[in-house]
DNA sequence: ACAACGTATGCATATTTGTGCATATTTGAA
DNA sequence: TTCAAATATGCACAAATATGCATACGTTGT
């Protein structure tokens, strides 16, 4: 079990905290290429952000055939953390995220992601 | 006016968030000495963490005499991160920090710090 | 068994961050 | 105006972390 501290600082870097902000916002499973189309990082960059985030046990991950489904793990102190991510203050990066998350949802198929 | 990813990045060291969650516990102005007593710190450590804190708007700090006073800072963000902080499980040093600010705290004297 | 797709990982390097020491600064008191 | 107390800061070095690229891995469909 990882150090409690770790997941403060996870969320400490820009590429992180904008990922797990998607989580938090949608409030649902997103698939990784979801998420990176929306953060408009390469796939390896995300790819490790999210490790990094599953590592201190922000989020859960779980397979579904090639893609890779995340969402928010649950605990007291992690529902707090969510709620301090949800509460920062927005910028033009983050407002742009939202839209573009937004954007992206509406393409699902039966609310499931087909353009991985 | 600090990028608010700071403020997560700020408590994602050790020193630091034990320094932040002594603040959280006590929920009342601490003297630098005391926090410096509290987790057995050179004081230099502990300045230049307070510093950080200080830095990403986490807690707010005034001078009186020669004594330096924290408190915590309040935002909606400051507010939920300070909860989860407060959630944080239990460690043995946790535990330990606990227990000498309670022991320090009791020496002061009508509600001031006496042993700066 | 093979090829293509989505995602993860190892490695080298650049950058950032922490640590410890010495010393500076600010304030109160003699 | 000098001294001592409380706290802050500059610097050098060590350690940790991020970045980019190439490539590996796991899965599906042929």
């Amino acid at each position: 079990m990882r150090n409690s501290i770790e997941a403060f600082k996870a969320i400490g870097e820009s590429t992180r905290f904008r990922a797990l902000r998607l989580l938090v916002l949608s409030n649902e499973e997103l698939c990784a290429c979801e998420i990176i189309d929306t953060l408009e990082k390469p796939q390896y960059a995300i790819s490790k952000s999210l490790g990094i985030l599953v590592a201190a046990e922000l989020i859960d991950e779980r397979r579904d055939g090639r893609m890779m489904l995340y969402s928010l793990a649950h605990t007291p102190m992690n529902d707090a953390l969510f709620e301090a991510v949800a509460n920062v203050p927005l910028t033009e990066e983050l407002s742009a995220d939202s839209t573009r998350l937004n954007a992206r949802l509406a393409q699902r198929e039966n609310n499931v992601c087909v353009q991985c």
